[in-house]
RNA sequence: GCGGUCGUGGUGAAGUGGUUAACACAUCGGAUUGUGGUUCCGACAUGCGUGGGUUCGAUCCCCAUCGACCGCCCCA
């Protein structure tokens, strides 16, 4: 027997239906938030990834799903989506067109190399958003408010939605010479870790769970300290917006996102919930106002999340969310003999052309059989025919429900079935 | 990349170095010659993740491998 590669999964139906609908339900929100959809390819020029997400991160030092074609490219199946949503925008040069900011949306699977666990797939679906083009703080609030009125729309409560601000360029330049200033003398002190982190991205040290407790940690240089007026500023708007809105949030100033392309508003969304496991995190997202100039294409602000379907659906199962889900069918046809037999596949036929979800049995089983599938299949309604009610030119409709039935001509039934759903 | 627990039928599971691998649910058949969700009876693993090894003999012991779950790192 050949088994699924690991990290991946098989999704059957009874939850294939939950993944529809919450697909759905985004789609829509996104409509009403007037994002539109698009559609990149799941695999990109590695050197996508490596100058978008960033070479020192952890995703394109260890987890890319990287290869090489028949013709000697190297390729990369896509482990996040704002890089290729990124390629796109410059290729088909977007920032041209009448309509900014470009609010886009997509929803998809995405691919890291990693130990699977609890909330952690090699291959998992993101329905990510990016407005690419303005710069206005309200469009951070608008953009975080999406996220969070989805959530709620699912019926979620134990959310916490945490914000900071990494500031601009100049910000995050003096920020960073200072954590390189306040941890080298404690860096043989720090773990294996941490020590490369300071050469490479300093910022992540805040972050570290092993050095949690040192005391170079306790006076660490904060960014939010290190914030110029302007990204100062831009960052109490968007807090501004959002009390508009009556979002609410904490700020954390040591949230810091793994991605090198973020800059000003960074946000993490996550479930409190019990039995959530390790992770907590349901959806990730900042402002990225250099990725477009570092793809090739003009100085474009832009700000997007993302947040995992596997992830959601484990919220949603810690808090004892059942999604409304409509498993019932319309109609189940019972035959019984082979001239029924042959009636029964003309009414089902029928019965679906008029727009009834109606359905058979296959498997030649007796009046008895076919009732417990039509049972299984929690059919609202079950048409019987047999060698009586041919003669009758009619068929017994039975009510699943009240167990009533009656006897129905044929040039009524699918009437009588239409009114009676 | 590191650590821990585990792997028996469609499902949940019991079990032992030695002839027929419990039990329950589900499924199928019958009691009920044309009526479901109840009841009763019957059927249902040449097989115990995979590959080696030890042994007269292994599902049970050993090794390897694959996988699952959980945690770390990191992240969605």
């Amino acid at each position: 027997m050949i088994n699924l590669p690991r990290g991946t999964q098989d999704i059957l139906p009874g939850e294939s239906e939950k993944w529809q609908f919450i697909e759905q339900k985004f789609i829509e929100l996104c409509h009403t938030y007037n994002y539109k959809e698009v559609r990149t390819p799941i695999f990109e020029h590695t050197e996508l990834f490596q100058r978008g997400v960033g070479d020192t991160t952890d995703i394109v030092q260890r987890e890319m799903y990287t290869f090489e074609d028949r013709g000697g490219r190297s390729i990369t199946l896509r482990p996040e989506g704002t890089a290729s949503v990124t390629r796109a925008f410059v290729q088909h040069k977007l920032h041209g067109s009448a309509n900014q900011p470009q609010k886009l949306f997509y929803i998809g699977p995405m691919f890291r190399y990693e130990r699977p666990q609890q909330g952690r797939m090699r291959q998992f679906v993101q329905f990510g958003v990016e407005a690419l083009g303005s710069s206005d703080p309200a469009i951070d609030a608008e953009v975080i408010s999406l996220a969070m009125s989805f959530y709620r729309s699912l019926g979620l409560k134990s959310l916490r939605l945490v914000l900071n601000s990494l500031g601009d360029q100049e910000s995050r330049q003096k920020h960073r010479t200072a954590l390189i200033n306040h941890f080298k003398p404690y860096q043989a002190e720090l773990c294996s870790d941490c020590q490369l982190r300071l050469e490479q991205n300093p910022l992540r040290v805040l972050d570290c769970k092993k050095d949690r407790d040192h005391i170079a940690m306790q006076n660490a240089p904060k960014i939010l300290d290190y914030l110029n007026e302007e990204s100062a500023q831009y960052f109490e708007q968007v807090k501004q917006y959002l009390a508009v809105m009556g979002v609410d949030y904490v700020v954390d100033p040591n949230l810091v996102r793994g991605l090198d392309y973020y800059n000003h508003t960074a946000f993490e969304i996550m479930s409190d919930a019990e039995g959530f496991g390790a992770i907590t995190t349901l959806t990730g997202g900042g402002r990225y106002n250099g990725l477009v100039e570092d793809l090739g294409g003009p100085s474009t602000p832009g700000i997007g999340f993302a947040f995992s379907a596997e992830r959601l659906l484990m919220a949603l199962a810690a808090e004892g969310i059942d999604l409304p889900i409509d498993q019932a069918l319309d109609c189940y046809l019972i035959a019984i003999g082979k001239d029924a037999e042959r009636k029964s596949v003309e009414l089902t036929h029928q019965l679906r052309s008029e727009g009834v979800q109606a359905d058979k049995d296959y498997l030649s089983r007796k009046m008895k059989g076919q009732l417990k599938a039509a049972d299984r299949q929690k059919a609202k309604f079950v048409i019987i025919l047999g060698d009586q009610e041919l003669e009758q030119e009619a068929a017994i409709i039975k009510n699943m429900g009240t167990g009533a039935q009656e006897v129905v001509k044929f040039d009524q039934l699918i009437r009588y079935i239409k009114q009676s759903l």
